[in-house]
DNA sequence: CTTCCACAGGAACCAGCGGACC
DNA sequence: GGTCCGCTGGTTCCTGTGGAAG
């Protein structure tokens, strides 16, 4: 344990010198996820497609609304963004009164805040809460009626807000043509969830799809296009070793074809490549950085739990090791003994039962219904993630950690 | 074949909060 | 300043259920 011995100072001096000698990265932003690049290989017959549809919207008629699906990573909202750019910028140029709201429905999960971002983008402050939700349609209409205009709302991520509210507003606003005069609405849904349309009132299925886009995963040779595209700008050259770029490829194919994932990859694989100093990105730093990748999300998605959820997967890891099954009716012994040590109130099975099921969904745990005869129906549960990674993830919380002494 | 366990999970309801409206 | 509203995060009460034990 050289380090040990060694001095602060001659630990960071070489640490400094390592990461500022060594040059990997040319530009890191362009492999960030957030990142939309003005080429898109790949999807250019999607690009075709939607820019067709809207593109009615240049000679002043109302677009079809379009329903767009795809898994996530595909591509659909770089699309649609790409497109909605230029489109704006040309009505701009030709003098038509376009108003292209994009509105992500999971970061605005509620019709409330639906409604009060479409307000918005008309110009106008709405309160963060207060008013009913029906009045605010109203006002909604009203504005949008009296500015005379054309709209297109994007609704991306739209299946996670017909799931958790119906389709209502949905409903709604795929007639609220038929209460304008001044004004036009097309609608375009974007969802990760192919089954989706079977959460749908078929009035509004068919209404919102009358265009519909599906964006295909790519494939482990399409994503290595798309990543050698961004390599070259964010890269210095001869940074990659041979098989880097095919091996992020071919993990991410594995994954739903997911191209955020794999740009993700490339660009932690180079981090890592860069922290230790090396002047190139191995396979040997992907696979690093694949597993980093894992486990930062599992400490991640555990330190940002509530307490109670905290305690409950306390009690799973302590009854598992990682290793055995466990049952609710365990889970929740152990999980009452620990509340009491901690004097806090206990949840009811109920809720408890419930804290469970959205651990299963967030892939921390998994979970699945068994009878055992006599002994009656319950959920057997196992730990599906890194032990190692969830005990850090539970220890930053300083209650957790009393318990653990 | 019937019983019966130990929960699953739906339905209805509630308390407290932050904030706009009148 | 009381009232109304939506949301969160619970509770209570309930009916449903697969299969080993009897």
């Amino acid at each position: 344990m050289a380090v040990l011995t060694a001095d602060l100072d001659d630990i960071l001096e070489d640490v400094f010198e390592r990461v500022t000698q060594t040059r990997i990265f040319k530009n890191r932003d362009v492999l960030l996820p957030d990142y939309l690049p003005d080429k898109l290989p790949h999807r250019e017959t999607q690009i075709r497609k939607v820019a067709s549809v809207l593109a009615q919207a240049l000679r002043g008629y109302r677009p079809n609304n379009l329903f767009i699906y795809g898994l996530t990573g595909t591509g659909k909202t770089a699309v649609v963004k790409l497109v909605v750019r230029k489109l704006v910028e040309k009505a701009r140029e030709r003098g038509i009164r376009l108003e292209i709201p994009i509105i992500n429905t999971k970061r605005d999960d509620t019709p409330y805040r639906v409604l009060a971002k479409l307000i918005e983008s008309l110009g106008l402050r709405v309160p963060a809460t207060g008013i009913a939700t029906a009045e605010l349609y109203a006002r909604f209409k009203k504005f949008l009626d009296k500015k005379g205009l054309l709209m297109i709302i994007v609704l991306d991520e739209i299946d996670y807000h017909v799931k958790k509210h119906g389709d209502d507003l949905l409903y709604k606003l795929t007639r609220i043509n038929e209460e304008l005069s001044r004004s036009k609405v097309s609608l375009v849904g974007i969802t990760n969830d192919v089954n989706f349309t079977s959460w749908l009132d078929p009035r509004v299925k068919s209404s919102l799809g009358e265009e519909e886009l599906v964006f295909p995963p790519y494939t482990a040779d399409q994503l290595k296009d798309i990543l050698r595209e961004r390599a070259k700008t964010a890269f210095v050259e001869g940074a990659l070793e041979d098989g880097v770029i095919e091996l992020c490829a071919a993990l991410a194919a594995r994954e739903n074809g997911d191209a955020r994932k794999a740009l993700d990859l490339l660009r932690i694989s180079g981090e890592i490549a860069q922290r230790e100093g090396s002047s190139k990105v191995t396979v040997a730093h992907v696979r690093k950085a694949w597993e980093q990748i894992e486990k930062d999300r599992v400490v991640e998605v555990v330190r940002s739990l509530p307490l109670h959820s905290k305690l409950l997967l306390y009690s799973i890891l302590t009854l598992t090791k990682g290793e055995r099954a466990t049952y609710t009716g365990e889970v929740y012994k152990r999980y009452k003994e620990l509340t009491a040590e901690l004097g806090i109130e206990t949840l009811t099975l109920r809720r408890v039962g419930d804290l469970i099921s959205e651990l299963d969904m967030l892939g921390i745990i998994s979970t699945e219904v068994v009878s055992r005869g006599r002994r009656g129906m319950t959920r057997m549960i196992t730990l599906e993630s890194d032990p190692e990674a969830v005990r850090r993830g539970l220890l930053s919380d300083p209650m957790v950690a009393e318990l653990a002494g």
